[in-house]
DNA sequence: GATCGTCTCCCCCGTGCGGGGGAGGCTCGC
DNA sequence: GCGAGCCTCCCCCGCACGGGGGAGACGATC
């Protein structure tokens, strides 16, 4: 069974790209397009879609509102993966507090998109840290952080995940936080793996930087 | 021609360890050792080593005021790395501000500690980001802070360099790095290569590590 | 008793990473 | 003119990393 996913965005063009992206892949199925916030109840309790991808800046009603109202108003809610476009980052972490699972820069590959619709549909929350590093970088202090602090907070890692992720964060390999932990260097990568795609991370460079950016693990 | 080692720490279990880890590489050795920071000076005259491995806490002469006095008075002065035992973190940024070109953990596994003597031999100054990170995570604030930030500074990168860690630092793969400059992929990896020896990391993560640490590139 | 989540460990497999070399072209300063 | 430093690109090579599977043991929860 494909992952079905409607597409939310007042510019046709985006949900054009969008949906080229996305249906381009076996197990990924757009199932509806709205252009705007308000019709977007309707359709998803006529459509039951696993994804909604949803822009934050739209007319009539913007992707936090309707996200609000979503959440609100139906039973067993689809995942709500926010588009940005980079200029409104503000937008980002309000979109987080009203439940969103993710968010994603429309500039983003088409790999990274997929991922993350794939991601937010297994129930992973999301964010890409490079993303949020840029955001903070180019718009004041303040935002950037609490978007990934909020991410960080919804990523829900384990006890045992955590510890291997400040591990991580003090530029232990595999090897030796198995060393440390006293298990095996497969269990650390299980681990591993697991913080990679709770903070929808490529990497364990990038988990670090999450790490830093969220306050998870801090400087000095 | 072999790199050439003055080993001075008051304990010789300490340099009979160090001797022992050191000698058994074919490029280094050992050509002699002091108890005290007050025999150094004449030995340094005598031996002209390349490389003098040298302890904090000593009596008599610590090993800040022996790096003070070697740098002063001795012609081609040899590298200083200065070796501490975990505990006397807030001597280690004295000594880097007295000029050693770099500091090592006592605790410090073989391979990293030859790795140290090695590169500062070849006129590289380093660190151990992660035992910097757990300095600094154990004697408060400030303090493991300062001393990250000294290496980094004297790590001397070039500005392709720090442009380059800056990427890394975002999260960028080698290959996204060279399409954001424009630059082939090997270009890349050279540069990284540089970094990594340059702040003495053995891997990405622990140079993004030390952007951190150092502020070189800072959260939020 | 059954289910769920966590922690543990295992397999295969591709590839990005980093070490080890080298080399040409450029600018700058001696 | 000549070297030093920097940037650029190339080769080979081993390995840690990360994806994609699966599976058993344990405790908590229902």
């Amino acid at each position: 069974m494909p992952v079905t996913v409607l597409l939310v965005d007042d510019e046709p063009l985006v949900r054009a790209g969008l949906r080229a992206v996305l249906e381009a892949q076996p197990d990924i199925e757009v199932v509806g397009e709205a252009a705007d916030g308000a019709a977007v109840i309707p359709l998803v309790r006529q459509l039951r879609p696993d994804v909604v991808a949803m822009d934050v800046r739209m007319p009539l009603l913007d992707g936090i509102e309707a996200t609000r109202a979503v959440l609100r108003t139906v039973a067993e809610p689809p995942k709500i993966l926010v588009v940005t476009t980079f200029e409104n980052d503000e937008y980002v972490y309000e979109a987080l507090r009203a439940g969103a699972d993710g968010f994603l820069l429309k500039r983003a590959r088409p790999a990274e998109i997929v991922h993350a619709v794939r991601l937010v549909a297994e129930g992973e929350s999301l964010l890409f840290p490079a993303s949020v590093r840029r955001l903070a970088a180019e718009y004041g202090e303040g935002d950037g952080n609490r978007a990934a602090r909020a991410v960080m907070e919804r990523a829900q890692l384990t006890e045992r995940e955590a510890e291997v992720l400040r591990l991580m964060a003090r530029g232990l390999s595999n090897a030796e936080i198995a060393e440390r932990l006293v298990v095996g260097t497969e269990t650390v990568k299980s681990h591993v793996s697991a913080v990679l795609a709770k903070l929808g991370a490529r990497d364990r460079t990038q988990a670090v930087i999450a790490a830093y950016e969220s306050g998870f693990v801090a400087p000095g």
